[in-house]
DNA sequence: ATATAATCGAGACGGTACGTCAAGTCTTCTT
DNA sequence: AAGAAGACTTGACGTACCGTCTCGATTATAT
């Protein structure tokens, strides 16, 4: 979670109060909740945190930041249940991530710094290492666990391998994220059914 | 094209310039690539068109709306090319997707409106008027054709086939809207030949 | 009363609508009532009237053109009582005055104008004219009826009989404008009589 | 010199600069001074005070009182010069103020609001201790000083004192602003000559 | 214990943009 | 030509946040 200002050269002063960044960030969601995106104000942030504008802005360099630190963590929940097969873990792994995207404080918000994204290069790897990767993670483990099944054959070219889960990955999260988002729709057990036959017919007729 | 107010039920007074709606749409094009959304403001819009702040008001309700409308344009030229092929025809049409979504005006301003979206029902109903269901036709015109060639077997029925244009609807659009700005990878060749093996791949397997 | 342009040169085309002077100028003193010089907007006078606004502006240059002329119809009820007495007179006269001003369209307009009208030469022409020429009268013609009947000795020196009676007019009409506006008292009886006393007794010791 | 918020009840937070008023209500005589009361713009005098509008805004209410506040101080240097005899005493007082009244802050602010407060008690009741009663006060000393000299019996009934020193107030003050703003004639030593004979004669009268 | 130094809450600061309002002009159709 | 209607340009309004700064007051480590 990086900060502003790495804190720490000599350790001189009085030190960064520990409970504010929780304040802040807890602060941070529910103003996301009840304002939005483009209402929430870091001055309202502050008040809400009960901490000084000066606090929020020593840690943090501006809204984006602030925004992709406090709705990350939300993510970390999302894990890859063993249901005994590739099917039911997909389906399992996709239901959690349609879950944490259809909360008030991330379905405003990520779409949001997303799209501050595409001008702002180091927002963008914020955005990747705090989010994206966590998730990425998810489809290689997948991957993993199915060949030790035996559900798929083991990967043999490296390279093929790596573009084929970039492209799963970019595949189910971008349909959640657009049916959620604009859709509108709801991700619900059968849509995610019959989304994970498409994907995993798709993957096996490929691999002929 | 919603406008603030109808401004049409009997035609008294001086009628609004048309003249000044396209110069303000071409305005705020130049300038999401100059400045991109955060930093657009209505007031530079306006001195770019050579119009009145209060011109742009009486129009648009604002910032989302108008921006909704100035980007919805470059989705008119999507159209599905007859490429003798099913396979071939999805290519076409997701790179020709593709490439509007790769301009500058279209990445800044896309997921921005979407994300104020989800807070604002007109807004959502705009952005699919405006845009999603001019994107979501060609899917059905792919399957008739499709179907007309014996590619696919003719939809039996009909609410499975709503659904299953529904999902891939959402998967083509997510997967290349995620590629772009998430992963921010080109969606090239060879990308979208994966993709589109991936697809058919799916619905073939699917419709067993 | 002038306007604008003397709408007269030729006579062609349709002429134009006197009741709606009539109909601008209650408008105006209504929205003085209502609203006060300040927050008074020809806007708002024009749809009171039942008129384009248009209408309003081929006939009077601005805001402060028009009020001059809404208010200048009320000092025309002005007139010198015959009371019997040089002190009856005045009283009467000034009750008068005061009354007129202690109206809420004069009140609030009257300074206004004048303050504009000191950065404004034709204003404080027109001011002159329409209302303070037609108060000034009303000292010469006081002034002329006290010499018949003997109450003051005929007017010697041209010169200082003028230099007097602008002097008195100035204590007179500023004092009570003064009383009125400034000190926000009432003119009445008690504070008319006491002033008269101390007028008349000055102007008796000034002629020795 | 009251303003919006007392900025006073704890002392936290960065102090108000001191600097920064001066600089205000510099600019802003600088500004009447060339642009007069109705074309001033609170915007303007920002930027001629080299102070950011928000600064104006958390100090004073508005135009009014800040122009008030700006051209009450000009009040300051009037004071009752000892000149020997009461004649004298009041010719140069009314001199000094009608010096004062005819500067061009004053000439174009006074009566603006003046006027405004005809609508705004609080306004006039700024005006009032900010201006007026100092104006009155050298009523009261020039009182003083010629019973003092025995040029004035002394003052019996206190009731009848204080409303004549009110009227003395409203027929001095007012006689000068109406001849400078209504007629605008000078006030020049000839006139004031008259006006004192007029107001010491009147008086003389009145005490019999 | 006593500097030294970075933190804290509070709030003023110079800016920028907001969205609205009124002024005064212009364009259309109607009288 | 004048009229009603209403769109037009211009420019000020007063507010909201931005991100920085200046205070006095804590709260640590380093002398």
């Amino acid at each position: 979670m990086q900060r502003r200002m790495p804190p720490s050269p000599g350790r001189l002063g009085r030190p960064r109060s520990a409970a504010a960044d929780e304040a802040i960030l807890d602060a941070t969601r529910a103003a996301l909740v009840d304002l939005g995106w483009s209402k929430l104000t870091l001055g309202d942030v502050a008040t809400r945190a009960g901490v000084a504008k000066t606090t929020l802005y020593r840690r943090w360099a501006g809204k984006n930041e602030l925004v992709v630190d406090a709705v990350a963590v939300l993510f970390d929940e999302l894990e890859l249940p063993d249901k005994g097969s590739l099917a039911a873990d997909i389906e399992g792994v996709v239901l959690q991530f349609a879950a944490i995207l259809d909360r008030p404080e991330t379905k405003t918000a990520l779409m949001a710094v997303v799209a501050e994204s595409t001008r702002d290069e180091p927002l963008r790897e914020r955005i990747r290492t705090s989010i994206v990767d966590r998730q990425k993670r998810l489809v290689l483990e997948g991957r993993a666990r199915a060949e030790l099944r035996g559900e798929l054959p083991a990967s043999s070219d490296p390279h093929t391998a790596a573009a084929t889960a970039d492209l799963i990955f970019d595949v189910a999260a971008g349909a959640v994220v657009h049916r959620t988002l604009v859709s509108a729709e709801p991700v619900d057990a059968e849509w995610v059914r019959r989304f994970t036959a498409l994907l995993l017919g798709g993957l096996a007729a490929a691999s002929h």
